[in-house]
DNA sequence: GGAGATACCTTGACAGATGAGGTATCTCCG
DNA sequence: CGGAGATACCTCATCTGTCAAGGTATCTCC
């Protein structure tokens, strides 16, 4: 496994809720989001970011549609629910304490 | 699995060697001291301490001897190597990047 | 008509974390 | 003396998220 997948572990469910309060949006795109705002240098993998949509959807985070493009591939949107908001700053707060702690002692 | 597991996996070796560098430690208080650094919220379990001991001792970057206590549980004392200081300096380099670009994704 | 981009999805395998279990010693208290 | 609790180590089966590898389908450009 790469280096940086394990230290992103545990962040996917926040990157993408984070990603989706400002709107909608589908998957691929959330992932050439996270591509370009990295330079490159991160990525989700495709099959970890479509887990992540399950998963987020089953729990009631996030809820999704098929846009109606009439041309080119289709694409599946996905919308944040008021769970997932709440859900966000839950983990946006553990976030905030875990970076702290760790910056702490890795030093 | 508690949160704090997955957003913690991927640092343990970073934070086990961070604290050999001053001298050699034993597991049992390396974890104590761990869970004193966080106020008590945070703690790497038994099992995963003592994997991520074997892991590091067999990838060359601690190495172990027991302790002559004259009584007492006996302990296993670990000492970082050259080679697990380098290893140290690039998982902080690498926490250090990682930290950057989560903070920027989950803002 | 072929290459490359866009866009979605599934499956099996892997690695780290951990619950649950074990062993052994010492100190303190009644 | 006996039991509780702390100290200190260890193993193994299981769980979960990641991901390589595979698949489908459409569009654009040359």
């Amino acid at each position: 496994m790469s280096v940086a997948s394990d230290l992103i572990r545990g962040h996917t469910d926040t990157i993408i809720l984070a990603s989706l309060r400002s709107g909608d949006n589908y998957g691929y795109k959330i992932n050439r989001m996270i591509y370009e705002m990295t330079s490159g240098r991160y990525e989700l993998k495709e099959a970890t970011l479509y887990t992540a949509f399950k998963r987020l959807e089953e729990a009631g985070y996030i809820s999704s549609y098929w846009g109606d493009e009439e041309s080119g591939a289709r694409r599946r949107y996905y919308t944040i629910t008021n769970r997932g908001r709440e859900r966000y700053e839950e983990l946006l707060a553990e976030w905030n304490e875990i970076r702290d702690v760790i910056d702490r002692l890795v030093k």
